[in-house]
RNA sequence: GGCCCCGUCGUCUAGCGGUUAGGACGCCACCCUUUCAAGGUGGAGAUCACGGGUUCGAAUCCCGUCGGGGUCACCA
């Protein structure tokens, strides 16, 4: 069975959109092969730890609509699935390593280790832990006066002049050389695991087939393929995912670019487009189309098709996509979007009657206030110092005075106005432009007649007065 | 710096030995038009990073160079 995972750390303010980028082929790759998609928190820095991050993570990934088979709040066959409560299982298998001469104490402190990286610094060489505690014999080992150890750390023992190599599944094969890789703490002296040692235990204990992640991983994959080894476990399938970048190419992040998912639905973005754009990062369909639904990704999805170049993130393709989400959105819909968007802001009538007026205008939904929101407040007085101008809106008022209260419709309104146009010999651009200015405050708005019955005669008979003065 | 990954229009990409190198975003022009959009038509934009091979033939295969990125923590 296909089981894939992501693995937030709750050390961020919210779910980070390169995140969201590999749940997404995380979840459409499980869903397509009719296997579980489980999300694991990997809360193993006590120190980066925020408040209330965990809690918005999984609020983010609900409002994206993956949903998930097994999680912290959805309980699985595995359970528990956040780190900090399988503590003893990495304790566990950590000592197991030690047992089996994989692994080994180490009592450095990290001013030692400190001074120690600097020194091969200066002498040009990599920084690498100087192994110093590896040949430890059990009465080398430092102890308090109570006998118990004094705090360490456990080490993996990386074997020399070997070559280790994994396949990728989109790049093929992977290989790197033994002596290049580090003797890495795998258990922390405050007993917590490294992301290492925990993400190879939960990968297997977890029954993890495809392990899909950011590129970032790709030099640490090594040890993990070592680790599993050292357990004598199967490994799983590997697919890194290129990264996100900002626009000089560098990978994408918080002082560049917008990071957290929720902002772009802050900003009136729909997850659906969110999610559709993303799909075509590093990632090509099929038939090259460019617009599918989730459903359709998932029927399509193939790794084959996964690119390894770091794709640039281009706000202004996701703009247009979320604009092609808009105009497909079935109008009802649409309009519970807008209202949900804005809250109590805008009163249901208005936003029903509205939208359809502006569906094909907007590209976000907080774009909706930028062109509605005349409809709900006085405009600022726009300034013409034309002594046309008020006669014209004279003439107007006149004329639109006559119209019945039940006669108020779009239709009406632009004839009886036309009319007014022509006989006063003006052209409908500027005649209109200057009638728009007067009712809405602006130059750019949806549609003028249906704007004005949407507004009612009173209003607009209103408006067109305070324009006059 | 060591190691690893990568290199097709500005951007996202198609391509997988023979194409006038295709599409999308963005940009420009025109059409439509009661503003702005949307829609329609057309256009500019890529010596396929560069240099060597292999081959009758290379964006596609091989090698090198250059360039970019990632990673080298008791962070993930």
């Amino acid at each position: 069975m296909v089981r894939t995972r992501i693995a937030p750390s709750p050390t961020g303010e919210d779910l980070h959109i390169g995140n969201l980028y590999t749940a997404l082929f995380n979840w459409a790759f499980a869903r397509k092969h009719k296997g579980h998609f489980i999300v694991r928190v990997e809360d193993t820095d006590q120190k980066r730890l925020i408040q209330g991050s965990e809690q918005r993570i999984m609020q983010t990934l609900k409002d994206f609509g993956l949903d998930y088979d097994e999680g912290i709040d959805k309980d699985g066959p595995f359970s528990p699935y956040r780190q900090s409560e399988r503590l003893d299982l990495y304790k566990k298998y950590a000592e197991q390593l030690v047992e089996q001469g994989h692994a080994y104490y180490c009592f450095c402190t990290p001013d030692r280790l400190e001074k120690v990286r600097k020194h091969m610094m200066e002498e040009k060489k990599m920084s690498m832990y100087d192994r110093h505690c590896r040949n430890l014999k059990s009465h080398d080992q430092p102890a308090a006066s109570d006998g118990k150890l004094t705090p360490h750390t456990i080490r993996m023992k990386i074997p020399d002049d070997r070559k280790i190599s994994f396949q990728d599944e989109v790049r093929g094969e992977i290989s790197v050389e033994s002596n290049t890789l580090d003797d890495q703490v795998i258990l922390k002296s405050d007993g917590y695991p490294t992301y290492h040692l925990a993400v190879v235990v939960d990968d297997h204990l977890m029954e993890i087939s495809h392990v899909i992640r950011g590129e970032e991983w790709i030099s640490s994959t090594p040890k993990h393929i070592l680790l599993h080894e050292f357990f004598g476990w199967e490994k799983p399938t590997y697919i890194h995912m290129p990264l996100l970048r900002n626009s000089d190419r560098s990978k994408l992040s918080k002082r560049k670019n917008p990071v957290w998912a929720s902002w772009y639905l802050q900003q009136g973005f729909l997850p659906d487009a969110v999610l559709n754009f993303l799909a075509l990062m590093g990632w090509s369909h099929p038939k090259e189309e460019e617009i599918f639904s989730l459903e359709e990704f998932v029927e399509v999805i193939d790794l084959s098709r996964i690119n390894t170049v770091g794709p640039i993130f281009d706000m202004r393709k996701l703009e247009w996509m979320n604009g092609e989400y808009i105009r497909q959105s079935p109008i009802s819909n649409l309009q519970s979007q807008i209202l949900k968007y804005f809250g109590d802001q805008y009163p249901k009538d208005i936003v029903e009657k509205t939208t359809p007026l502006i569906q094909e205008r907007i590209k976000t939904l907080k774009e909706y206030d930028e062109y509605c929101r005349f409809f709900i407040e006085k405009p600022n007085k726009y300034e013409i110092n034309l002594s046309e101008y008020r006669e014209i809106l004279k003439t107007l008022y006149d004329g639109l005075e006559k119209i019945g209260d039940n006669d108020w419709k779009a239709d009406n309104i632009g004839e009886n106005m036309q009319v007014v146009a022509k006989d006063l010999n003006i052209s409908f651009s500027k005649f209109f432009m200057y009638v728009r200015v007067a009712i809405t405050g602006k130059k750019v708005t949806p549609p003028l007649n249906e704007s004005m019955e949407v507004l009612g005669k009173k209003e607009s008979l209103q408006r067109l007065q305070a324009s006059m003065v």
